[in-house]
DNA sequence: GCGTCCAGGTCTACC
DNA sequence: GGTAGACCTGGACGC
């Protein structure tokens, strides 16, 4: 069946996708001819599905395997546009870098919705797995805990795993099939925090919490650091801190500094004047050329 | 084949 | 609050 969301008049599709690294890890899979993003979404008690994902003219298209319950249908229709941010006003983030000559195209693409997963959960494992190691071991240790403790879909591809099926893994699984080395008792121990309930990290993107304190509650997370913690931010929808890794500095170097290293307040002043977006703007800066 | 470095950092102990 | 050293993994690189 054929599931149709209306989306806003600045979203871009295709930039959405690429906004940052999340679309080539498991269960999301995208077919960069045909620009189908497929993704395995819970749909509640049922198996979960295997959704297709592509963008029409005034919709975001979603096909699915089979028909589907009312409830299935509006918790798919809420994970897609919480995935792609639709509900997300951009309007202010677009005035304040459109008059600006070097992010005025970013308006213009309709660039600046960060991809994010359905749950906090997920983005939160996600971003301790980036962590310290290659973009390949982040990719390896992803798709470790996706098929082995992942739900199977219909086609044999699998969830991410919720916080339940990883409290039950032993700490050993993490280190010897999850290859996350001294991360591993990190998964255990957040995982049966999340599934017993003593953490909400749900609640993350809602929250009235000034960043800074929100912040030093996602620290609290053994793994999660100053970098970890302002990329969760941002994916939260908070914009006003850096995430500043090797990758952007490297970048930056590149773009901005001759391809000398910067100081990290220089980078931060660099963007300043974007105040609370300026970790938009700095991401944007950073990834403008993904789509030339 | 082997050793070293380091990648989309964080934790702990110590000052 | 700031810093040094340890920490898993695996690919790249030099020899």
């Amino acid at each position: 069946m054929e599931i149709n969301i209306p989306m806003p008049d600045d979203f871009n599709y295709k930039r959405t996708v690429r906004s940052h690294g999340w679309y080539e890890l498991l269960p999301f899979e995208l077919d960069e001819e045909r620009w189908t993003l497929t993704r395995v979404l819970e749909v509640g008690e049922g198996q979960p599905v295997t959704a297709r994902i592509n963008a029409g003219n005034r919709a975001i298209n979603v096909s699915v395997p089979r028909r589907l319950t009312k409830r299935a249908v509006e918790r798919i229709t809420r994970d897609v546009r919480h995935i792609f941010r639709l509900d997300d006003d951009m309007k202010d983030f677009y005035e304040a870098v459109g008059s600006d000559a070097d992010f005025d195209w970013i308006p213009k693409q309709g660039a600046g919705r960060l991809l994010r997963s359905p749950t906090v959960f997920e983005d939160l494992v996600k971003s301790i797995c980036t962590t310290n190691c290659s973009w390949a071991l982040t990719d390896k240790m992803v798709t470790g805990l996706v098929k082995n403790l992942g739900r199977e879909s219909e086609d044999g591809r699998r969830s991410f795993p919720t916080p339940e099926a990883m409290a039950e893994a032993p700490s050993e699984f993490y280190r010897e099939e999850v290859r996350a080395g001294y991360r591993a008792p990190y998964f255990k121990e957040l995982a049966e925090r999340v599934a017993s309930g003593e953490l909400d990290v749900e609640s993350w993107a809602t929250s009235d919490l000034p960043t800074d304190k929100l912040k030093r509650e996602m620290k609290r997370v053994k793994g999660v650091g100053d970098y970890a913690a302002e990329n969760l931010l941002k994916l939260v929808g908070r914009y006003d801190v850096m995430a500043l890794d090797s990758w952007v500095r490297a970048k930056y170097a590149r773009m901005h500094n001759n391809g000398r290293a910067a100081k990290d307040k220089k980078i931060e002043r660099h963007y300043s004047r974007f105040n609370s977006w300026r970790g938009l703007a700095l991401w944007c800066d950073m990834t403008r050329d993904w789509m030339e």
